[in-house]
DNA sequence: TTGAAAGCGATACCAG
DNA sequence: CTGGTATCGCTTTCAA
């Protein structure tokens, strides 16, 4: 019953349209009475402004897409959703979420669809690997794209990672350097159909396992494979308990691996730090409450620094560092200590 | 440099503007010879489509709003928006997310602002109570509101909430059947801004007890309430431990609370079940990991079942049964067993 | 089945 | 500082 509409209030208000349109998009540049004025009708007839049709207009449309692969109830992506959305959504944008680019199938979707039904600004892609045939894709929607974690650069306007290679690196560092000698890496296996910037943390253990062999020839390190899915750290878990020996120290791909570990570990005897040395990577929820050490990334700050480039570029400017690269950094807790040969 | 509009697709294919659009609108009513030549005309020219015009168009912004107090990080509102998104992604929405809404300062800027400055199609509101003028405040923008467990329904056109009271009083009573004499509900303070549906479950709770104490005169009871804020499980931990005796059984306000206590308690020598009981709230990560007895909600379906309501009721239709209310189920794990005196 | 034309609601340029 | 007016890109009767 009620349309609320810019002609009415400026009948109301007695004057145009136009000055009801400056009142609100220039307030500055109209007379403090007539201001008063329009406001007061434009209350009194509980006016909205229409955002679709100012979007037409500035040929804007206030919305970005956020591409990722699995789900938005990840850490990782729930944390750098709230980092982009905590910039976005105060310069006026909201956040289409593309979830599960991740298989043929949906990138095929995707690509094919989302540059024709939806429109936005600019476009965000986390986690994971775009081919150049996609780069291609988004680009004829024409609007800046950032990275972030993407295991390659090419073809974005800006972006934000993570060093997991070297800060993987330095986690299998900080083991070797305990003096442990049976270290394995726990991870999960690498997705088929994308390349995902996880994938470079298991190249930072082995390159720091094999510089370390070289001066230390009794170093016995492995990586441990597991699929992927739902239980991913059972399997480990079980994996670990098959082998030969229980190793003194267990390097895992991310904390959602370490933590399960840590606890289930205890109850068949192996407790951290006075059996066997522990690091995860992430310092997601819990690390803290069980006292993990693990290389800490903050991934809310990171969509932060995605975002505001976003706006920037949305708004023509230039960036003085579009790429960015930031280090994990290396919390220490309680899950590690000086290798000890077991009585 | 490529304005690919609708009318250069028009020429490109040499038929009419109106032909394009309904190519686009409503395929079905265009003739397949006309409706290929368009579409290859779009592909070649990179025609998308403006969602900003169609909303202008049809009078919908394509958008709703999310009210959470709190932040989306946390597992709860994270499952609530991922639930929604499922649905409306799909629909075509994109969800607008406002984010603390809950003290006097950010409430009054979000019920003026958001109203003029934001457009949307629908509104849900998250886990927290509006009072009688912010609801006429809403209902001015004319479009349906949607409660998730909001501890009132008034005002709303649509809800769907868990049952706290009833939820916690089914904890309780559990920890009571098992013979347990010293039980304490271990719990934050409740927020003076505003009222959580939250706080529901220490009533739930109470009356257990109460209910309980009738026939059980020995049973020993009490409600430990902590500040909020970051370290509240730290904090009811300590009060924990400075009690006069130890309780054999604790009932917690929700996993997040459960679950740094059993970890952290063990370092003190209270193991569970061995020497008390514990149950949680919410069924979250890790609750599984560490087995922990909690009773089990599902945030997700909620904001799915919200969002179906949503948009039914965008569309027009009438819903069959606007307010749902869902039951928590215990879900019987580890960390509770038979009462025995402590030797 | 297709085309012409009238808007949807705001913006901004150009006069006054 | 304020008022007309063309325009943004699409949708949708109404005719043909």
């Amino acid at each position: 019953m009620d349309k609320a509409g810019i002609r009415e209030v400026a009948k109301a208000a007695g004057v145009s349209i136009s000055t009801v349109s400056r009142t609100f998009a220039h307030p500055e540049i109209v007379s403090e009475k007539t201001r008063r004025k329009v406001m007061q009708a434009a209350d009194k007839l509980h006016f909205n402004i229409s955002r679709s049709a100012a979007a037409l207009k500035s040929g804007q449309t206030f919305r970005v897409a956020l591409l990722m692969n699995e789900e938005i109830t990840s850490w990782f992506n729930n944390e750098i959703f709230a980092g982009i959305n905590s910039i976005m959504h105060e310069a006026g944008y909201d956040i289409s979420i593309f979830q599960h680019i991740d298989t043929a199938e949906t990138r095929r979707k995707f690509f094919v669809e989302m540059p024709v039904r939806r429109n936005v600004d600019a476009v965000f892609v986390a986690s994971f690997a775009i081919d150049d045939k996609e780069v291609e894709q988004l680009k004829r929607i024409n609007v800046p794209i950032i990275g972030i974690n993407t295991p390659s650069v090419n073809g974005f306007d800006a972006s934000v990672s993570i060093d997991d290679e070297n800060g993987m690196y330095k986690a299998a560092q900080h083991l070797i350097n305990l003096g442990h000698r049976h270290i394995v890496y726990a991870c999960s296996a690498a997705s088929e159909t994308m390349d995902s910037s996880i994938d470079a943390r298991g190249r930072g253990f082995i390159r720091a396992c094999e510089n370390a062999a070289a001066t230390r020839p009794d170093l016995n390190w492995q990586v441990l494979t597991v699929p992927r899915g739902r239980d991913f750290a059972d399997s480990a878990l079980a994996a670990l308990l098959a082998l030969d020996s229980f190793p003194d120290a267990i390097c895992c791909q991310m904390d959602m691996m370490a933590i399960p570990l840590v606890l289930k570990l205890e109850r068949y005897g192996h407790r951290t730090p006075r059996d066997y040395s522990i690091i995860g990577f992430d310092d997601s929820p819990y690390a803290d409450t069980i006292n993990l050490t693990t290389m800490r990334q903050d991934p809310f700050a990171m969509g932060r620094t995605a975002a505001i480039k976003a706006v920037k570029l949305i708004n023509g400017e230039q960036l003085e560092t579009p790429h960015e690269i930031v280090q994990a950094r290396l919390v220490l807790r309680e899950s590690d200590a000086l290798y000890q040969a077991r009585k």
